[in-house]
Formats: structure tokens, C-alpha cells, sequence
DNA sequence: GAGTTTGAAACT
DNA sequence: CAGTTTCAAACTC
């Protein structure tokens, strides 16, 4: 019915300085999930400090994430990232922003490493805000004088270094475990919170196998909902007779672990791994797509480019225009992959501002914002962009942008002042290209330097 | 909050 | 592959 969306890609504020907290790239693809940092860091070993973040690139590793974890077969035990042959050359210092989708098709393997030598890493280098992923291994021989590690920046997310803990894999799933609801959704990835072992709240899905990371200081957390967007909080699910185990389940859908939801009989948790392995393989099996997102999926290439619908929807009754319609949900127009009847939701019907617009904590009404009331239609302007810019992704990139300016202030010890002020211009560098890339220009951040 | 509607997923 | 059933969420009252 119509075509996609476009690509949005933040481009760099300008040539970078450490001193210079904006984030240098990032690019927003059409998906609905909240985009993930890997931090890609060099660490000499007698090094006891953390390095100051610089850069931020894109990295999207398309390739062989998915078999890397096939191949894994470690259980309980943290892994190390391995560098493979297709991964780019080891660069110290070096920011990776990636989204979830990244890690299904990543070019990073993994194995098994000891405890003791991950939390060794996480010991020197934990700063706040950041999780550890696993210890990167370069894979040049001769350089084992050093070695890097892989953080995960979950950007929506606060995590205190008491919070820590470790990665285990089981079966095709890797579980990085924390506290709380974490957001980050892949169909072999899961990232968990671990409970803290002082609540007395209970999670549904606790493993007694699950490392802890023993080294609890004091917490200071307050709950999770505190540290997420609404839109990033998991929305517990309510499913009765799946067990959870089915693509109705919301949480399963996602790759995730039910947690804190009214499901009856759940298996989609920790303590049924195996069953749940099981189901995942199943689904797959009928359905190689499932757990990706519903309407996009990526391209199968290292350059970023506009994703391809997966699927159409088959609406009758709902116009497309109710959340029924999962095109609607997925704040995307309908195409010519869908076989909808009477379709309301064209590319002209997307608004591009209204992007308050998401599966969980979202007000359920449709009625229109004056925004809605403003005419979209005709080649973009100076004053009309095109639909669908500020679709929920771009937004997220955007949020992503200005957290991470934010943790850099914070990291830099910056006063209020001077984060608010940094926090603004990158939202007026993001706002800017964006802008920009809506109207087909090239980018420039010659503006702001 | 209960009941209805809806469309995707699962099943036959 | 098409038709039917099941399911859970969206929606309405």
C-alpha cells in the first residue's frame, strides 16, 4: 500500500574530542526495541581505572551472532567474547551503539571463561550505568598482553554495580542477569534482572544455578520502573493456557522471560529452560520469523539500510487503524504485503510527530492530538517532513543520544548547568539531522561544531 | 470489571 | 493451503 519508512541516521555532531560528550553515531532502524550500547573497551591488565567513553559508532554485526550461539555450549558459566574473523579489527576505546537485532546476527562467538576472571573485569571497570557483558578475547595471539571487554549500555537503564552479575548460557540462550525488568528483547538473547537477594518480593522466573555476583554493596536501587522510559517497561503478560509458551504470550514473543506477570502455569521462565528451549525451537520451526519484529526485519548485509517488511497484516474489521492491527502497533504504515480491507493506515495516515505510541503504558485512546489535525501530504518541506520520521525507533535512537550525553556528563562530572547545556545541543544536533535526513539532504553537523 | 470484538497463531 | 479453533489483547459498555 505503501512504502517504507526512512532510514534516519544520526550522524556526528563533529569531529570528536574526548572532551565532547555527543555520541558520534547512531542510526535508527525501524524497530520497536530499545537500542543497546556495546562498549567496546581495551584494558591493559594492571589497569584499575575506567576509561572514559568516546566514541559511539555504529556497528551492526548481521552475521553469524545467531550461530555463534548455536554453537555455545557452556552452562552456568559466564562466556567471553570472541573476537572472529569477521568482527572489525580490535579498536580500543571504541563505542558500538547496537540495537537487539544486532546480537542475533552479530559476528562476535562466544565461550566459556571462569568466573573469577570476568568478575575480575567487572571488579576494575564497572562504572555506573554500564553492564559488562563478558571478557572480549582479541584474536591475535600476540596480543595477550591486554585484552578488552564488551559492555552492554542498556541506555534506559541505571544499574548499580551491586546489581552486577554474571552471563550464563542455557541451550541457545544466553541470560545476562540483573535486577529488575530489563527491555532488551532478542529471539536467543534474553537479558534478566536479577532479583536482589535482600527483596522480599519474589520473581517468578529465579534460577537457584544463576551466579550471583557476591559482591552486593550497599543498594542504593530503587525499583526498576524508576530507571525505565514507561515505553521500555515490560508489560506483564496475562496468559492462561499457553503457559506462556506460544507466540500469544506476549513476553515469549519477545524472547523474554515472563516476569512479575499474571500468567497461570507459566513455563516461559527459568526454571522450565528446557521446555522452554523446546518451545523456542518449535516456533522456529514453524515459523524461522518468529520472535523477530513483526513487520521488519533487517536486511542481511553490515550496512545499515531501510529494513523490508516481514509481513502484512490481514485486518478486516479495524480499518488498521486500532491497535488490533499489528502494522498500527508497529507505528508503521500498511504495504502492499498486507492484506488488509478498507486500510486507514497509509503512509499520509502516519503521523510523524505522534509518537507517543507503544505497546505498554500508553494511553489507549486514538482520538487525535492537534498535531494529527495538520495536513501530511505532498513532498516534504521546510515545514512538512515526511511521514513516519519520527517513528518510535528514531525516537529511541534520539532518547539514546541524549542519555548517553547525559552519562557522559555525568561521568565527566559536569555540572548541572553544563549537562543541561551538552543535553541540549545534542538534542539539537539529533533534531537537526534528523531533520535533514527527512528532507534528503545529506547530513552535516557543520551547525553545531 | 465483565463481556465482546478482533486478528494472529495454532491447529486440522 | 484453506478453513476452523484457540488465544490473549484491545476494546466497549
Amino acid at each position: 500500500m505503501s512504502g517504507n519508512p526512512p532510514s534516519i541516521v544520526l550522524l556526528p555532531s563533529s569531529s570528536s574530542t574526548s572532551s565532547n560528550p555527543s555520541i558520534q553515531t547512531i542510526t535508527a532502524h525501524p524497530i520497536v526495541r530499545p537500542p543497546i550500547i556495546l562498549h567496546q573497551q581495551t584494558l591493559q591488565p594492571s589497569s584499575s581505572s575506567s576509561i572514559p567513553f568516546k566514541n559511539v559508532i555504529v556497528k551492526p554485526y548481521r552475521d553469524s551472532i545467531q550461530q555463534a550461539l548455536t554453537t555455545t555450549n557452556v552452562d552456568v558459566k559466564p562466556i567471553i567474547l570472541q573476537q572472529s574473523d569477521n568482527v572489525e579489527p580490535h579498536q580500543p576505546n571504541k563505542r558500538i551503539a547496537l540495537d537487539s537485532s544486532d546480537f542475533n546476527s552479530s559476528n562476535i562467538t562466544f565461550s566459556a571463561v571462569p568466573k573469577s576472571e570476568v568478575m575480575t573485569v567487572l571488579q576494575q571497570t564497572q562504572p555506573l550505568n554500564t553492564v559488562s557483558l563478558a571478557t572480549m578475547v582479541p584474536q591475535s595471539s600476540s596480543n595477550s598482553a591486554s585484552f578488552s571487554t564488551l559492555r552492554l549500555v542498556t541506555p534506559s537503564t541505571f544499574i548499580n554495580p551491586s546489581e552486577m552479575s554474571t552471563i550464563q548460557t542455557s541451550g541457545q540462550q544466553i541470560l545476562l542477569q540483573q535486577r529488575g525488568n530489563l527491555v532488551i528483547t532478542q529471539p536467543l538473547v534474553t537479558l534478566q534482572v536479577q532479583q536482589d537477594p535482600n527483596s522480599a518480593q519474589k520473581e517468578n522466573n529465579s534460577n537457584p544455578n544463576l551466579f550471583s555476583t557476591e559482591q552486593s554493596t550497599t543498594n542504593t536501587r530503587t525499583t526498576n520502573a524508576d530507571y525505565l522510559p514507561i515505553q521500555y517497561q515490560r508489560k506483564p503478560c496475562n496468559c492462561t493456557k499457553s503457559m506462556c509458551l506460544k507466540l500469544y504470550c506476549d513476553c515469549f514473543a519477545n524472547g523474554l522471560n515472563c516476569q512479575n506477570c499474571a500468567c497461570l502455569n507459566c513455563h516461559n521462565d527459568t526454571r522450565h529452560e528446557e521446555e522452554r528451549a523446546k518451545a523456542i525451537a518449535a516456533t522456529l520451526e514453524r515459523n524461522p520469523n518468529a520472535f523477530k519484529s513483526k513487520m521488519y526485519k533487517f536486511a542481511n548485509t553490515t550496512i545499515p539500510q531501510p529494513d523490508r517488511p516481514l509481513k502484512g497484516c490481514n485486518c478486516k474489521k479495524s480499518s488498521c487503524h486500532k491497535r488490533y492491527c499489528e502494522c498500527y502497533e508497529s507505528r508503521v504504515p500498511c504495504t502492499n504485503l498486507c492484506k488488509c480491507i478498507g486500510c486507514k493506515n497509509t503512509e499520509q495516515s502516519v503521523h510523524p510527530l505522534n509518537v507517543g505510541f507503544y505497546r505498554s503504558g500508553q494511553p489507549k485512546t486514538t482520538s487525535q492530538t492537534p498535531l494529527d489535525q495538520i495536513p501530511r501530504t505532498g513532498p516534504p518541506t521546510e515545514t512538512t517532513i515526511p511521514n513516519n520520521v519520527f517513528n518510535m525507533e528514531v525516537t529511541e535512537a534520539l532518547a539514546t543520544c541524549l542519555l548517553v550525553t547525559g552519562q557522559q556528563c555525568e561521568m565527566n562530572q559536569m555540572s548541572d548547568l553544563e549537562s543541561k547545556q551538552a543535553i541540549l545541543k545534542e538534542f539539537q544536533r539529533c533534531m537537526y539531522q534528523i531533520v535533514q535526513s527527512a528532507l534528503g539532504r545529506p547530513p552535516t553537523s557543520s551547525l553545531f561544531d
